[in-house]
DNA sequence: ATTATAAGTTCCAAATAACGAACCAATGAG
DNA sequence: CTCATTGGTTCGTTATTTGGAACTTATAAT
């Protein structure tokens, strides 16, 4: 395993733990020996990523990373073309709009926009949520070559009554969800949400749009949020 | 040199181009072969620290950076340790109060607590400050064991008419400072600007306080203010 | 004080990633 | 349409890092 992975997956325990942790139990964390730890962890002390709170009391990140993470959040490209559409989703629709894309057989939010409703559908970017029980999950599924086999290796769990669980009767809503050109969840993950989804290009990558709210409101506005749904992602990727 | 390095090279690399970057310029920032770039950038890709614009149209680093630097500077317990008796000093002395370390021959602003009047000094977490003019600087200089190389090898660059660019009267400020305990800058980096710093540790790092505002109310609380840092200082590192 | 425990550090053989060159493929110019 | 340019990718050898065990040092308990 490289190193590059390692430093990732130290971000990640120290991101999780969130306390100082020592060499030993980083290097369980990390599933790494003390030795390796040791290293990496001196290594990113060298650079001033990491700081030591001193003889036996463990390590932890600095704010360096922060820093220029930061920087480069304020300067991100597809958050530049990302968010105007997104605004404009919300405008138009009211509700809150969300941008996916794949990640370890799971959804990852990478963008945000809430809605204008007091109720609304809320969440943060960095959110996960799984393949089989959210709109964007189901339209990522829907662009895969191998529909059938994807879906077989799936966990399927089940988080409300309404979950799809049954691989069959999943394959049937995604294709369903290809004909009509979207995808839709009503109450499969969160109870009470349902959420309208279709697939776009972000710069080559795949990634899904959503619009999600209380389900009446969803359900009333259905066709209006579709059409400007697919507007946006068109608007996405002009050159594809 | 360690993937590691490679790694947190990279996110400079991006937190300083601030746009997407094609595989030779990374390369280059790199000063590393392509191939090896093209590995690190796909492993960062698979882990989603990473996406790509599109073909040949560079890569960029995701908003997951961010969302770890985030929850781990929230739980950053040496902002815990530093906040509080920043804010104590704040208290004390109105004045705004930073806590700043060495970076490659720099000082960094690592905490800014803002003074309560409205004309104060100001500035933001991560600003840079050169060794030779600022008193955060000075002190952490002080505790260079071979002071005169140390301060030989400086630039010494010119801000105010006030800095002084003279290596033997820098030593002469340095050694005057670490008799009584305390080091000041008075309109050497910015105009009106007087502080006053000294060295502490947070956890085995040396990091230096310091107390910064107009000359004349500085001036004139020069002694409360230092009382104030020594004690300050003493209670960062009770164990040292 | 003494000892036990466990963190931090070093060392060397074995595994792995880095490097450079060569190759493929997409864009843009003529 | 063809060709040149250049970004992206692969491959095998070389050099590094990794990882286990052994060692040192600091804390905690007796």
């Amino acid at each position: 395993m490289s190193a590059a992975d390692r430093t990732l997956d130290l971000l990640e325990a120290f991101s999780e733990s969130g306390k100082p942790l020592l060499l030993p139990e980083l290097a369980r964390r990390l599933g790494a020996p003390k030795s390796t730890c040791f290293e990496l962890v001196r290594t990113l002390q060298r650079r001033g990523y990491v700081y030591s709170l001193g003889q036996r009391r463990g390590f932890y990140p600095t704010r360096r990373w922060l820093w220029h993470a930061e920087i480069i959040s304020a300067n991100d490209p597809a958050a530049r073309q990302l968010d105007p559409a997104m605004e404009q989703l919300r405008d138009v629709t009211g509700e809150t709009v969300i941008a996916g894309r794949l990640q370890d057989n799971a959804v990852v939010y990478v963008a945000v926009v809430e809605g204008i409703h007091s109720i609304r559908y809320s969440t943060v970017p960095g959110a996960m949520k799984p393949l089989h029980s959210s709109a964007i999950g189901k339209a990522l599924l829907a662009g895969f070559p191998n529909l059938a086999d994807a879906v077989a290796t799936l966990p399927l769990q089940r988080y409300t009554e309404n979950t799809i669980c049954d691989p069959t009767a999943l394959l049937a809503d995604l294709e369903r969800g290809r004909e009509r050109g979207y995808f839709t969840t009503v109450g499969e993950n969160v109870p009470e949400v349902m959420a309208i989804a279709c697939g776009a290009q972000l710069g080559g990558d795949p990634i899904a749009l959503a619009v999600a709210g209380p389900i009446e409101r969803i359900r009333a506005a259905e066709r209006t949020i579709v059409t400007a749904l697919h507007a946006s992602a068109a608007q996405l990727e002009p050159r594809a």
